[in-house]
DNA sequence: CAATCATGGTTTCAAATGTAACCATTTGCA
DNA sequence: TGCAAATGGTTACATTTGAAACCATGATTG
């Protein structure tokens, strides 16, 4: 019997379970990417993804935006205070409609999204360079497949 | 120009960046799971990453089981002090090292274990049984070349 | 065999996050 | 109309998380 082994509890093998090494891998590289314009630029996460929706779709509500990053609506709110403090989004109040904002990027927020954007890609080219072209394409395909197709919020 | 779109600044397609697809699969998945225990047993992901590898690995330090679950040492620490209050996980003192622990599932330990571990599983087999037989072996593959060879600590 | 350095582990404090309650406005409808 | 319910968004509070300082023990080296 091999050390460490417990023949009637089945223990999980956790690296080789995969929603533990989705998490690792998630992890790993999310924090990469963090770590290249956290510093640099005083930017968290959260914040980079509501600059990156906004990149995309100008004159979102914070309620669009946040079911576009998946993140739920405090989160977004929060988000939105620091940006909006830093100069980097401008919000105003939609015309028709007085509880909702209309977001979009400021020139200061353009500026920054256009430095981080490109490294933001940068390592994703690095992480698929990890995997032969027929792996990378499997990859994309999988994950388009295990992504909600909706996020909709309860 | 079609709506939305700006040329000029090649903005981030966030729902198909393999990164953020990657984040948002795991962190579906990992709830879901998480959603099975936690109330039902009233333990966390931490914990129940360290009971995982307690299960498979008896007699492990506190060091040695943040090595094998990707945690830190103080998340660690935190969980082996709920667990251990909790009457799940045995904690002594190395013989020859006073500074080391020896730990181990308790029988209360290893009952919630043998509960957790087959709904893991189950969800696991869930997430697979959305992409077809190939898919699945892709995908594994994939995951074991993209998981980081060593969790080494700085 | 002391002084220093490294290691295992915990504690402390600040920042991030989640939940629920909360305004203000708008919508639905009796 | 006018009142209840729904919606967009923020605030407040509790819990989680992370970073650095810390304590005890053990290893190293003059």
């Amino acid at each position: 019997m091999p050390a460490g082994s417990h023949p009637d509890h089945a223990p999980l093998e956790l690296e080789r379970f995969v929603p533990y090494q989705l998490s690792i891998v998630s992890n790993t590289v999310s924090q990469a990417i963090a770590d290249d314009y956290q510093a640099r630029h005083d930017l968290g996460v959260t914040e980079w993804r509501v600059m990156a929706v906004l990149a995309r779709f100008d004159g979102l509500s914070a309620r669009e935006v946040a079911e576009r990053t998946a993140m739920d609506k405090v989160a977004v709110s929060r988000a939105l205070a620091r940006l909006v403090a830093a100069g980097r989004v401008r919000r105003h109040t939609h015309a028709s409609d007085k509880r909702r904002s209309v977001l979009g990027l400021t020139a200061a927020g353009w500026k920054i999204h256009d430095e981080v954007a490109p490294m933001a890609r940068r390592r994703e080219r690095e992480l698929l360079a990890r995997l032969a072209p027929e792996e990378q394409a499997w990859l994309r395909r999988i994950l388009d497949r295990l992504m909600p197709q909706d996020g909709h919020e309860s």
